[in-house]
DNA sequence: GACTTAGATGAGGGCATCCTCATATATCCA
DNA sequence: TGGATATATGAGGATGCCCTCATCTAAGTC
C-alpha cells in the first residue's frame, strides 16, 4: 500500500499542461533554495510561476509531493551524469575521478541549492532523501570497486560514504559562498584522501 | 542601532528565573533538534519545559531570540573547548591536534543537533551563525598559524576554512548517524590532509 | 462543429502558530 | 513585615498557511 495520505504528483497530459509544471518545478526550486521547505510557501511558488494556486494544486496535490518531485527529478540528473562518468573512468586517473565527482553537484546550481533545503531539514518524510543518498553511495562505490578490486566490498563502501561526504561539504561551501581558494584546499583533501585509498 | 524588532533575551533577576531559563533552553535545544527550527513550536518547547507558554515568552520574546540565545551559548561552550586545546597545543602532534578538533563538535551530542537545525535553513536571520562561523574559522586559523609560522595568514585562513568543513561534515555524519567505520575514514581522510599542510 | 476532458482560477474554510495581556502569585530587600 | 518587582498563567486575537471546490475556458477528437 502507498505511505500514507500523499497521493501522487498528476502527470501532465496537453502540451499546456507539461509547460505549467515545467515553470512550477523551475519555481519551486527557486524558492526551496532561497527560503527552505518549512519556509517556502505554496502562494510564493505559484505566484513565482506566474500561476493561479488553483493550477499548483492541479499537479501537486501537496508541498510534500511537489519536493519529492524536485528530488526524483534531481537524482535522475545525478544518475546520468554517473553514467557518463561510468563510461569514461577507464581513461581517468583516480584524481581525475575525484575530481569529476567533486564537480557532480556544483555543476547544476539550483538543483544543488534545492536539494540542500530540501535532502536535509525535513523530519520524518525524508524517505527520498535517503533513497537519493543511497543512490549516490551505491553508485560511487561501483566506481571505486572497479579501481580497487581487491578490497573488500565493505571497505570500498565505508570510503564511498567518506568521499561521498565530502562531496557534500564541497557542495555545501559553494552555496555558502566560501572563498575559493578555501574550496580548492578542500578538493584538495578529498583527491589527497581517494588517492591514498585507491592508488593513483 | 539594533536590528529590526527582535530586542533581545531578558536575563533572569531571581534564582527561581534562572532555573526557568534554564529549563527552557534545554527544552528548546532538545525540540529544536528533534524538528529543526521551522517545525520546532513554541508550545511545544513550553510544554517540554513544562512551563506556561507566558513563561516562555516572558524570557524570550520571540522564537528568533530563542534560537539566536541557543547558538550564543553553544558559541561559548566552543570557545572554552578551544580554550583548553590552545593550552595544550605545545604537547601535540599534528595529527593529534586534527582529532582533538574533530571531536570538538560531537563531544556535546545535544547543542550539536540543535546547531545543527539551527545554523543553516534559517533564511535571513543567520547573523548569529555566521558569527559562530567565523569565530571558529579565525580560532582555528590561530590554531594552525602556531604550527606553521612560515606559512602566509591567508593561506592558513584557507586551510582552516577546510578543515572547519571536515569538523562540521563528522558532526553531520554523526548525526546521521553513518556507519562507524564511514565515519573513521573520514576523519582519516581530515587528519591525512592537515598533516600534509602542516607537517607531523 | 459538437463533445469530452484537461486545465484555469481565486475566494475562502479550517486550522495551527506566534504572541499579547490582564491578572494573580512568589520572591527579595529595607 | 510590607512594599516593590519579578515571575506565573493561559485564554484568545491576529495572522498566515495549506488546501478545496465550484465554475469557467481551452484543447484535442470524431
Amino acid at each position: 500500500m502507498p505511505s500514507s495520505k500523499s497521493t501522487a504528483a498528476r502527470a501532465p497530459q496537453r502540451k499546456r499542461g507539461e509547460l505549467r509544471v515545467a515553470a512550477l518545478q523551475d519555481a519551486a526550486l527557486a524558492v526551496f533554495a532561497e527560503k527552505g521547505f518549512e519556509a517556502a510557501t505554496m502562494t510564493q511558488i505559484a505566484a513565482r510561476a506566474g500561476a493561479p494556486i488553483g493550477s499548483l494544486y492541479q499537479f501537486f496535490p501537496n508541498k510534500d509531493v511537489l519536493a519529492d518531485a524536485l528530488i526524483d527529478r534531481y537524482a535522475g540528473q545525478l544518475g546520468e551524469a554517473l553514467d557518463a562518468l561510468e563510461a569514461a573512468l577507464p581513461g581517468l586517473s583516480t584524481a581525475a575521478l575525484a575530481d569529476a565527482l567533486l564537480d557532480l553537484f556544483p555543476s547544476r546550481r539550483h538543483e544543488r541549492d534545492a536539494a540542500l533545503a530540501l535532502v536535509d531539514s525535513r523530519p520524518d518524510r525524508n524517505t527520498r532523501s535517503a533513497a537519493l543518498r543511497d543512490m549516490m553511495r551505491d553508485r560511487i562505490a561501483a566506481l571505486l570497486a572497479r579501481r580497487a578490486p581487491d578490497k573488500p566490498a565493505q571497505a570500498v563502501r565505508d570510503v564511498a560514504i567518506a568521499f561521498l561526504g565530502s562531496m557534500k561539504m564541497v557542495a555545501m561551501l559553494e552555496a555558502e559562498p566560501a572563498p575559493a581558494q578555501a574550496i580548492a584546499e578542500f578538493r584538495s583533501m578529498a583527491r589527497l584522501y581517494l588517492v591514498d585509498r585507491l592508488g593513483a
